[in-house]
RNA sequence: GCCCCUGUGGCGGAAUUGGUAGACGCGCCUGACUCAAAAUCAGGUGAUGCAAAUCGUGCUGGUUCGAGUCCGGCCAGGGGCACCA
């Protein structure tokens, strides 16, 4: 061989230009064999791939071209999730305009993902800041206004004072914007919505039948969705005590059972009964102010008090007109949860009992734990959720809470007061409408007029795109949209007369809603979709990406795919059939001794015995080996894909990401863990070049395989069997282990070939089959070493355009059979036996082993349990 | 606080879903090749023990002929939600 070393810098290379030029992963809409769309989550152009992106555009690639082999007609494209804040803010630090920015991104990042060997389709590419994307986005964002799915309202909402916008409330973590980190405040803006919410039922029922998903993420979204039952009760209030003699308040509670547990009422500081009786009472007035103030931030929330403020309103008890129960209005009580409105009762509600405590009113317990006597049962500092009996609460008594809460519901619901019932049942949720509307300027417009006359005008079809002006400043804080005169001065598509563009953009999770639709055919000009293709293409198959968008991205996408179709845009409701999501890639951290952080490129690891220390190359200096954590620029510990590819190869790097660690979870970068795969790479080079050196004459399949062609034989197909369902289940660690078995095989063999004359016909045909499969397995994960050995075994072919390998059943199918053999559960011997054995046979052979004689020490056994083909188990 | 997941060698992890625990890789040890190192090749590597053997899947009870796997109770780590009535 003229270079025993694979050199994967200048094989890689030109391996990806083959590709190209051949055009073998462009995919034609009109294929007609059966369909298979894999797709990860598109990237945010932000410069540079990472380590994640690597990951995670690998494990893509191994379905796709496994599925390709398959005979499956393959959908695998990529875009850019373009439009965001980064781009805005490098505008604003680097006097960049954000599109040259942005665009410049996606040149870098496309040629390093190049750089990768992925099988992507790119004649799909698309940008969400292109018009050519976004003017259909700003059609179905019209189109939903039409059919009701979109609503301007004022509303709270949360506002980032860092980047000056509006955040949705899946996009607050823990009282923080999701990207800036600041504390978020509370403010009444007016705010276009998406109304997710009128899905909320649908979008929770839904999760059931998306059984390629996560339960993870099925759990996430049941939670976020946050579905409870309940009633809506109305109680009637002492007219002599109201401030404008209203005449009732409205609650809703999960648990009617408890309603003779109750022992205040509580309303929010926003509830109109609230405010109203503030302008008669000052103090109350102050505290409603201050209670106002706190309640935003998650961290104030935590730490806040249950305050209340007794406004000397009587509500009167739904089932004893005797009994009058206080008002109060309550710092923790949310005004945009069921009606605002809550009864209290502390015996069983922690935060209840926590404020009857402070306000001395008192509990009284109404559900018994079974085995305790109710004279006996007191509440003090912690209420009792659990189940159990009723107890003192009248006609309910005895009850368990079920009956109890169909109790209260069917006589209240009979009771009627003008005319209305006093109670109904009502579902509620805790999934808000989805606010999209972004004081931002690199965003997609919102095709919307406002004129003093006419209103809130949508912008005529013929009119878009609405496209983002280019000549804008970042000098001002602010929307430069605001400001723009030329662009924000239109005349109203109604009237004619002044008016003025809205100038807040939408949320960038719109874009990312329905990209997945829009590569099934990213050209028609005319509609967002093409209903043929997206019918065709849709559910994605296999959709792969991180779990941080286990609620955010995939819930909008799921209520987005729901509202294209109201919309005739789509015909299903469920975009994604499988989901996949995968682990971090994680790093070791180092610290140097003055506290700084030290990046693996700087560091060089010794190992002595099982310590293992590390050192700046450059100086010598020890450094300290830190915790293992996601790879981050502020830890420093971040490894760069282009070095890897550039010193190992993307083939080493790709390997190396499935290697070890299993998918979901996180795998460790670890430098030994690359350099294994590598010497993994050079080992397959040396593997292949042998065999396919081996000259046997002509290769024809011989009649018979000897021993030790059967040998190799059955670990090629064994592995085939083995690989090719784990690629299914998407086990790629599994795959990689049982590649590395079959090239162990396979060196073996040829170890054993010491004389020419060892090399019969049979067995080199074995030898070429076996090298074969294994070429064709590794493929998926390491396309450009593949296609260099597949072309050494003689092949005219590309590998990435072949078949996968035909399997043959029988092979698996061993003759004899090993049984372990225990006595009492200890393993004592193994026997060896026909696969067809009866148990009779078997008994026979195990009752004569001696180490079953000599543990059974002469006596008979009580008991022979014989698992055919699995275990034999002898009870003494 | 509520909900969920995970605990297996020095490390990442396998284990046909109740049937030989530790596949495969990393690391380490021994040897060959080499002046030497790297690479490569051969062998070893859960613990204790010279050995026979015994113990061993977070701890603890249980079910079973048989438990890493199922059930109960703890402990530890991780994640999600969090004034949601």
């Amino acid at each position: 061989m003229p270079n025993d070393r694979y050199n994967a810098r200048e094989a890689e290379p030109r391996w990806q230009r083959i590709w190209d030029e051949r055009g073998i992963f462009a995919t034609q809409n009109a294929d007609p064999r059966p369909k298979y769309y894999v797709l990860e989550m598109f990237p945010y152009p932000s410069g540079r791939i990472h380590m994640g992106h690597v990951r995670n555009y690998t494990m893509g690639d191994v379905v796709a071209r496994a599925k390709r082999a398959m005979g499956f007609a393959v959908l695998h494209p990529m875009g850019w999730d373009a439009f965001g804040m980064p781009a805005e803010n490098a505008a604003i630090e680097r006097k960049v305009h954000p599109k040259s920015w942005t665009y410049d991104n996606i040149a870098a990042m496309k040629k390093q993902l190049q750089s990768m060997g992925l099988s992507l389709d790119w004649a799909r590419e698309l940008a969400t800041c292109d018009p050519a994307y976004y003017r259909h986005q700003q059609k179905m964002f019209l189109d939903f206004l039409q059919a009701g799915l979109v609503e301007r309202k004022q509303s709270k909402v949360n506002w980032d004072p860092v980047d000056r916008t509006v955040l949705a409330n899946e996009q607050v973590i823990d009282g923080r914007g999701w990207r800036s980190g600041a504390v978020v405040e509370q403010r009444e803006l007016t705010q276009w919505f998406f109304k997710i919410s009128d899905y909320a039922e649908d979008l929770l029922g839904a999760l059931d039948t998306l059984d390629r998903w996560p339960e993870k993420v099925r759990l996430m979204q049941r939670n976020w969705i946050g579905r409870s039952e309940g009633l809506l009760i109305r109680f009637m209030l002492d007219p002599a005590t109201t401030p404008n003699r209203e005449s009732e308040l409205e609650i809703f509670t999960t648990r009617p059972d408890t309603l003779f547990g109750a022992r205040f009422m509580a309303i929010s500081p926003d509830h109109p009964l609230a405010q109203a009786a503030a302008k008669k009472n000052p103090a109350l007035a102050a505290f409603i102010a201050e209670a106002k103030k706190i309640g935003t931030a998650q961290a104030e929330i935590d730490t806040a008090e249950k305050l209340g403020f007794d406004t000397g309103i009587k509500a009167i008890h739904p089932f004893d007109p005797e009994w009058m129960l206080p008002v109060y209005v309550a710092n923790f009580i949310l005004m945009e949860y069921g009606t605002g409105a809550i009864f209290g009762c502390p015996a069983h509600d922690q935060r209840d009992l926590d404020f009857v405590n402070r306000y001395g009113l008192g509990n009284t317990p109404v559900v018994c734990p079974p085995d305790v006597d109710p004279k006996n049962f007191v509440i003090t500092d912690t209420p009792y959720l659990g189940d159990g009996r009723m107890i003192n609460s009248r006609f309910l008594d005895g009850m368990s809470i079920e009956q109890a809460k169909e109790k209260v519901a069917r006589r209240l619901e009979n009771q009627t007061r003008g005319n209305r019932p006093l109670a109904q049942r009502q579902v509620n949720y805790r999934l808000r409408d989805w606010g999209i509307s972004r004081q931002r300027y690199w965003g997609c417009p919102i095709p919307i007029v406002h004129c003093e006359a006419c209103g809130v005008v949508p912008v005529p079809e013929k009119d878009l795109p609405v496209t983002l002006p280019e000549d804008v400043t970042f000098d001002r804080p602010g929307n430069p949209l605001d400001r723009h005169a030329t662009w924000k001065n239109v005349a109203c598509p109604q009237c004619g007369k002044p008016a003025r563009r809205e100038t807040d953009t939408m949320d960038t999770f719109v874009d990312s809603s329905w990209y997945f639709a829009r590569f099934t055919d990213p050209w028609i000009a005319t509609a967002p979709t093409d209903r043929k293709a997206a019918d065709h293409w849709l559910p994605v198959d296999q959709y792969i990406g991180g779990i941080e968008h286990a609620i955010l991205h995939l819930l909008y996408s799921r209520f987005f795919t729901r509202a294209m179709k109201a919309t005739g845009h789509l015909g299903l409701d469920e975009p994604f059939a499988g989901l996949f999501t995968q682990g971090m890639v994680v790093h070791e951290t180092y610290r140097r001794k003055d506290g700084a952080f030290a990046t693996p490129a700087e560091v060089t690891i010794e190992s002595a015995g099982d310590e293992r220390r590390a050192k700046l190359s450059s100086t010598g200096e020890t450094v300290e080996i830190g915790a293992i954590e996601k790879m981050s620029k502020s830890k420093r510990n971040t490894v760069d894909p282009d070095d890897i590819i550039r010193e190992y190869g993307a083939d080493t790097a790709r390997w190396f990401m499935l290697s070890d660690s299993p998918p979901e979870r996180d795998v460790i970068w670890t430098e030994e863990g690359v350099q294994g795969a590598w010497r993994f790479v050079q080992r397959l080079w040396r593997l292949i070049g042998e065999i396919a050196q081996i000259d046997a004459g002509p290769v024809t399949r011989p009649a018979e395989f000897g021993p030790a062609a059967l040998k190799v034989r059955k670990a090629a197909h064994g592995a085939l069997a083995k690989v090719s369902e784990d690629i299914d289940k998407l086990r790629f660690n599994r795959c990689v282990a049982h590649i590395y078995e079959l090239a162990n095989t396979l060196g073996d063999a040829i170890g054993d070939v010491t004389s020419p004359a060892a090399l019969t016909a049979d067995f080199a045909f074995a030898l070429r089959e076996a090298a074969g499969i294994l070429v064709q397995l590794f493929a998926p994960m390491m396309p450009h070493l593949a296609e260099e050995c597949w072309a050494a075994l003689g092949h005219k072919s590309l590998v990435a355009t072949e078949s996968w390998p035909q399997l043959e059943p029988e092979l698996l199918v061993e003759d004899t059979v090993t049984l372990p053999v225990q006595v009492n559960g200890k393993k004592r011997a193994e026997i060896t036996v026909p696969r067809d054995s009866g148990k009779a046979e078997i008994e026979a052979a195990v009752l004569a082993h001696d180490a079953v004689k000599r543990a059974l020490e002469g006596k008979p056994p009580k008991k022979v349990i014989i698992v055919p083909q699995r275990i034999v188990n002898v009870v003494a």
